[in-house]
DNA sequence: GCCGTTTTCGGCCCGACTGTTTTCAGTCG
């Protein structure tokens, strides 16, 4: 959890309900879940905020129709209690007497529940005993051995504490995607190659593809006689910072930089990416788990530590359902595992010999790990309906990149050799529009020059008819959406292009505003008859900063009214690892109710082209397939589209 | 705090590792 500094209850800046957005809701429910914890609550107390809070983000309804007709409590994991919250936090404004538990616990709790091995019941005890509230304070107690003699902590735990006070001083937190994948198919490699490995592989959130990866969870099977002498090759690998713990099946440990077999490629970023990015996401650490276990268990602990956490919890269900017991080791009937655990209670596990037999032994169909979070994907697998996602292949071109005329660093020529190489039938060229300063320093294209772009973007088509190359570049622009919603650069200059990226880049006024506003002045936005394609919808920077706040379920609605008329209005994804937004949460409604997406690269070089892969495992994240997304078709069924 | 063909109470997923104990609680995933 980002900043966990100064957690207050937010405060409304609306005159009128809805006083709070659900996604100030949501976040409050997870604050209000670690605030619980330390103050010692019921843990099912605590996980039920959680659960709330989860079903309130991906809730597609508006929250206020919702409270005034009274359904809030129809919504599964929100009961009369957290009900009650929800309906006053979107009527008033006000918080019931949450503000009391915010006032009780000391914020420093929340920073000491950072350090590893330190957990909200000791955090507790430590505040209790000693007064303890602050980093600070806790270094001076362990410093001066006051840790030591308290019940159930010694000398050990002193010394951790203080090596985690100094290691959450450089601790980067979870990794953007593209870093965590590099670290992690390193590790993978490095691990496959050791003799008497017999599988190596990636789980954990790397493999479920989430936008931001925690730590690394890495299975492997050997037969038993050779895990010892494996753990030992492992330990012996170059890029181990520290080794965190170390067991008969499991070993964790922290990786660095010398880990990676090839360094992380520094792309040419977008200036606001590059003002957002501080130095210590280049020369990051990231923790890994190392499971080793038997081959007949394998595919159990795959599964297990691909995770999700809910995904399995449903998976547990269903095998109890079914008079069965699962586990990391097996899926074995309940009655003769009787109390056992572990290895013992799976030692007469149904044989399966990949993920899809054991699910198909829950008469389930294999469920994609990108789609492990328990977002539906259960009742899809049982009903046989999940998606057929889209893949790599199956994109055609991309709509959303930028040449040496506004801020890329290759040119026009440059990037559709490039995109030619990829086989693409098309590259959409959308430069940054004539509004966008930085420093003084015009970035977009003013509007008596892009004329000169449209000249050489014809001559390069006409060229590619004349040699019969099977490809064209569409002249776009990322057009500014101005803070009051207009679009940058003329009606006609909009007009004579085939196709508008509209994008927020002077984000300050737009995070500074409500949400109800920002939605208002985007639908504004997206009304243009010139309007095309919402570039990355929320501004967020991974690891970066927050986007401004909307109301994308609002936003895709109305985007949807428009292609119900045969207007085309489509949602980028934009796939930089950087950003990945729209976030992958929303592409299934988008998709549900008929809002064509676009995996767009951003690429401000010709490298960063290929982050379509990115934006493609993002897709699939969010449930789409090839039919769902607009570069999927042909060079001249978008030509047909764009009608230009 | 939520939930319910075992519905108004008693459950709520499961296990490894660690450091502290001498049988276990806390932490983590």
């Amino acid at each position: 959890m980002a900043n966990t500094m100064r957690w207050t209850l937010p405060s409304s800046r609306s005159s009128s309900p809805p006083f709070m957005s659900k996604t100030q809701i949501a976040n409050t429910f997870d604050q209000i879940a670690v605030l619980l914890e330390l103050d010692g609550a019921n843990r099912f107390k605590v996980i039920a905020y959680q659960n709330a809070s989860r079903a309130l983000a991906t809730l597609e309804e508006d929250l206020l129709i919702v409270v005034k007709e009274n359904r809030v409590t129809d919504i599964k994991g929100i009961g009369k209690g957290i009900g009650g919250l929800i309906s006053e936090a979107v009527l008033n404004g006000s918080w019931g007497n949450l503000g009391e538990l915010y006032d009780k616990i000391p914020p420093g709790l929340i920073e000491m529940t950072g350090i590893p091995s330190l957990g909200p019941k000791r955090v507790r005890l430590l505040y209790e005993e000693l007064n303890i509230d602050s980093l600070k304070k806790l270094k001076i107690a362990c410093e001066n051995n006051k840790i030591a003699s308290l019940q159930g902590f010694g000398v050990k735990s002193q010394e951790k504490y203080l090596e985690g006070i100094e290691l959450l001083r450089r601790y980067q937190g979870r990794s953007r995607m593209d870093i965590g994948l590099a670290y992690g198919r390193s590790l993978e490699d490095k691990i496959s190659q050791i003799p008497n490995v017999l599988k190596a592989q990636l789980a954990g959130s790397a493999r479920r593809m989430r936008e931001t990866i925690g730590d690394l969870d890495i299975v492997l099977s050997a037969k038993i006689e050779h895990q010892e002498k494996i753990i030992n090759q492992i330990m012996n690998f170059s890029g181990i910072a520290d080794v965190k713990g170390q067991g008969t099946s499991k070993i964790s440990l922290i990786l660095e930089s010398e880990m990676l077999a090839e360094p992380i490629i520094n792309k040419e970023l977008d200036f606001s990416l590059s003002e957002n990015i501080s130095e210590k996401s280049i020369n990051s650490t990231i923790d890994a788990q190392i499971r080793i276990v038997s081959p007949e268990a394998f595919p159990f602990t795959l599964a297990y530590f691909t995770g999700s956490k809910e995904h399995n919890i449903r998976m547990r269900q269903r095998a109890i359902d079914k008079g069965l017991r699962l586990n990391e080791f097996g899926l074995f009937s309940e009655k003769e595992a009787g109390d056992k655990i572990g290895m013992e209670a799976a030692k007469n596990t149904l044989i399966c010999n990949s993920e899809l037999e054991i699910y198909k032994n829950l008469d389930m169909d294999w469920v994609a790990p990108e789609l492990r979070e328990d977002m539906g994907e259960i009742e899809a697998s049982l009903q046989g309906v999940l998606p057929n996602l889209i893949k790599i292949d199956d994109i055609k071109g991309a709509f959303h990149n930028h040449t040496t005329s506004s801020d890329g660093a290759a040119t026009l020529e440059e990037m559709a050799n490039y995109a030619l190489k990829l086989g693409w039938e098309y590259l959409g060229i959308a430069d940054h529009s004539e509004s966008l300063n930085i420093g003084g320093r015009q970035i977009g294209i003013p509007s008596d020059e892009i004329i000169n772009q449209s000249i050489e973007i014809n001559k390069l088509n006409k060229h590619f008819l004349d040699e019969n190359i099977n490809f064209r570049l569409f002249h776009g622009s990322e057009c500014d959406i101005l803070s009051d919603g207009k679009l940058d650069y003329p009606l006609e200059i909009r007009n004579s292009l085939s196709h508008v990226i509209g994008s927020v880049h002077a984000l300050g006024s737009w995070r500074n505003r409500d949400e109800s506003t920002n939605t208002e002045l985007l639908i504004k936005a997206i009304e243009d008859p010139t309007f095309t394609i919402l570039g990355h919808p929320t501004g967020r920077i991974l690891q970066g900063r927050e986007g401004f706040p909307l109301d994308m379920h609002s936003i895709l609605r109305t985007m949807a009214e428009f292609n119900e008329e045969g207007i085309l209005k489509a949602v980028e994804i934009n796939a930089s690892p950087y950003r990945l937004d729209l976030d992958w949460k929303f592409c299934k409604y988008a998709k549900e109710i008929g809002v064509p997406i676009c995996i767009n690269p951003d690429a401000h070089d010709t490298n960063g082209l290929s982050d379509v892969w990115y934006g493609t495992q993002i897709a699939r994240k969010g449930w789409l397939e090839s039919k769902d997304v607009l570069n999927t078709k042909s060079g001249d069924e978008i030509e047909i589209l764009f009608g230009k």
